[in-house]
RNA sequence: GUGGUUGUAGCUCAGUCGGUUAGAGCAUCGGUUUGUGGUACCGAGGGUCGUGGGUUCGAGCCCCAUCAUCCACCCCA
């Protein structure tokens, strides 16, 4: 007899703020996935996929204050330590690990696509067909605390354009916003439009100085109540008037050709203020020759998008079908490669919060019947005879393409049929002794019930109906 | 990084005031049925009660620590 009972075994567990996506799980992720790519493709995307990691350099600090904390650090391989004097360690210790950093941990893994797109474009500038238009699907790091919705790695969706100043490509990237969700299955959604140039215009006037933390507290709008916010605004006002003003625009309804006309009113002088007030118009009118997706889009003079590198139009998707944040974002970006001294490369770009979105569709129960992704037909049968009878049958199945498998052990005709039940397959070809006499199969649907014995060309014009 | 919540079977959870051998449902396997699943009935296997320490005659339950978890904040997707 073995003893086996004293093995040191581990109890099997997830990383923290990790998953596992089962079979069922991994078919609605792919129909997303794939929905997406079908439409980046139809607007001449193409695929770019980059390393899980970056040299360390590469990542930090482009992520604000917050964001080095949140970077996955990858230790380095080797006798490391070796490397770090006595004095350099005690030094780590008494201030701060910055010091050794470099000589533990050189790698980390992605936090965003968009920097890895930044290095790509510029290590790869002179070779690029320009405009570049990439699609890239691909999970991404961070160190957070994992919560409702958040995990440490969770997969981004992203399309951008670079190299081209034309508005034009606000407006392919809108549609494909549009294209997407719908073919999704979203009735009421909204794509969000504003423009930095005269968010920043319009803050400049009513806060002076304090324009950025004016955009800062405009973007808290849905988190605090409408009174409270406008209070904030008003407490950091220089120009009341100019903030009482912005307010009426973002708190009521308009068309947007007259909510351009009324921020125009608001900008008016700036130089900066107007460009942008000149992009929105551009923009609306490109969308409207272009598209049908007008009655989607919607102007939002509050819109902010937090304050990092956005110089032009930005985006935002909501939905009302259900309580969640937004499900996507974007704009254009003027100086993304400056960072890696490539200057002048203007960008433009959306992502899709993907997981959010698969969240949503479940909890509406919007995807559609992905049965059709399983096995068609089981092959059950009884003995040495009868499984060499079901192999024949099954290649000739696989022949012409249908997915199709045999059960590989010999068990219970129940356990087989249990076995086509719970992966929902549709039909289960019985191959016994009475079948073969005929050289015929009896063929059972798991929906309907009904079972019949059939010929070869009979069974294939069942499954392929 | 800050604050809180919860850890008992593969999963969801019950477990009285601290008291003998720790329970249920689902799932798994077997049987009723050696050629028919999703229903029913019968049965079986499966536990270091997160981990380590402490209090106690006695701890799943009380105390401390630790790890994990979920939730909220910061921030973000």
């Amino acid at each position: 007899m073995y003893l086996c009972s004293h093995m040191t075994s581990l109890k099997p567990s997830l990383a923290r703020g990790t998953r596992d996506f089962g079979p069922s799980e991994m078919m609605k992720r792919n129909y997303v996935f794939d929905l997406f790519k079908s439409v980046f493709k139809k607007y001449g995307f193409q695929p770019l996929e980059t390393p899980s990691m970056e040299n360390l350099g590469t990542l930090t600090g482009k992520y604000g204050n917050e964001g080095d904390r949140l970077i996955f650090k990858i230790l380095n391989s080797g006798d490391f330590l070796s490397d770090i004097s006595t004095e350099k360690f005690e030094d780590a210790k008494a201030n701060n690990s910055k010091g050794i950093t470099s000589a533990l941990s050189e790698k980390a893994l992605r936090y965003d696509l968009t920097v890895p797109l930044a290095r790509y474009v510029s290590m790869n500038r002179n070779g690029l067909i320009m405009p570049f238009k990439r699609y890239q699907i691909q999970p991404v790091w961070r160190a957070d605390r994992p919560q409702k919705g958040r995990y440490r790695e969770f997969y981004q969706c992203d399309a951008d354009v670079i190299g081209s100043t034309s508005l034009v490509n606000e407006v392919e990237l809108t549609a494909i916003y549009c294209e997407a969700f719908l073919k999704l299955g979203f009735q009421k959604f909204q794509v969000l439009v504003n423009n930095r140039k005269v968010l920043m215009a319009v803050a400049k006037r009513a806060a002076g100085e304090n324009a950025v933390s004016f955009v800062t507290e405009l973007d808290k709008k849905g988190k605090l109540t409408d009174a409270v916010l406008f209070e904030n605004l008003i407490a950091i006002s220089i120009d009341k008037k100019v903030t009482e003003g912005l307010w009426k625009l973002i708190t009521g309804e308009f068309q947007y050709d007259v909510l351009i006309q009324k921020l125009h009113d608001l900008v008016l002088g700036d130089e900066i203020g107007e460009v942008g007030i000149a992009e929105l118009t551009t923009y609306f009118n490109l969308l409207i020759a272009s598209t049908k997706y007008v009655p989607y889009v919607k102007l939002d003079a509050g819109l902010a998008r937090g304050l990092d590198y956005y110089t032009g139009l930005i985006f935002e998707v909501t939905t009302t079908e259900v309580e969640m944040g937004s499900l996507g974002g974007g704009g254009r970006y003027d100086d993304l490669t400056s960072i890696f001294g490539v200057s002048g490369m203007t960008g433009v770009g959306i992502s899709f919060g993907a997981e959010r979105i698969i969240d949503v569709l479940n909890q509406l129960d919007r995807f559609p019947d992905l049965s059709s992704q399983s096995t068609k037909v089981l092959f059950a049968w009884f003995d040495e005879p009868s499984f060499a009878y079901a192999l024949n049958w099954l290649s000739e199945v696989r022949e012409v393409e249908i997915a199709s498998e045999i059960y590989p052990d010999k068990a219970q005709l129940g356990k087989m049929f249990s076995y086509a039940d719970q992966k929902n397959i549709e039909w289960v070809a019985v191959c016994g002794e009475n079948e073969m006499k005929e050289n015929k199969v009896s063929l059972k649907n798991l929906k309907t019930g009904i079972q019949e014995i059939v010929s070869k060309q009979q069974l294939l014009e069942r499954l392929n109906a």
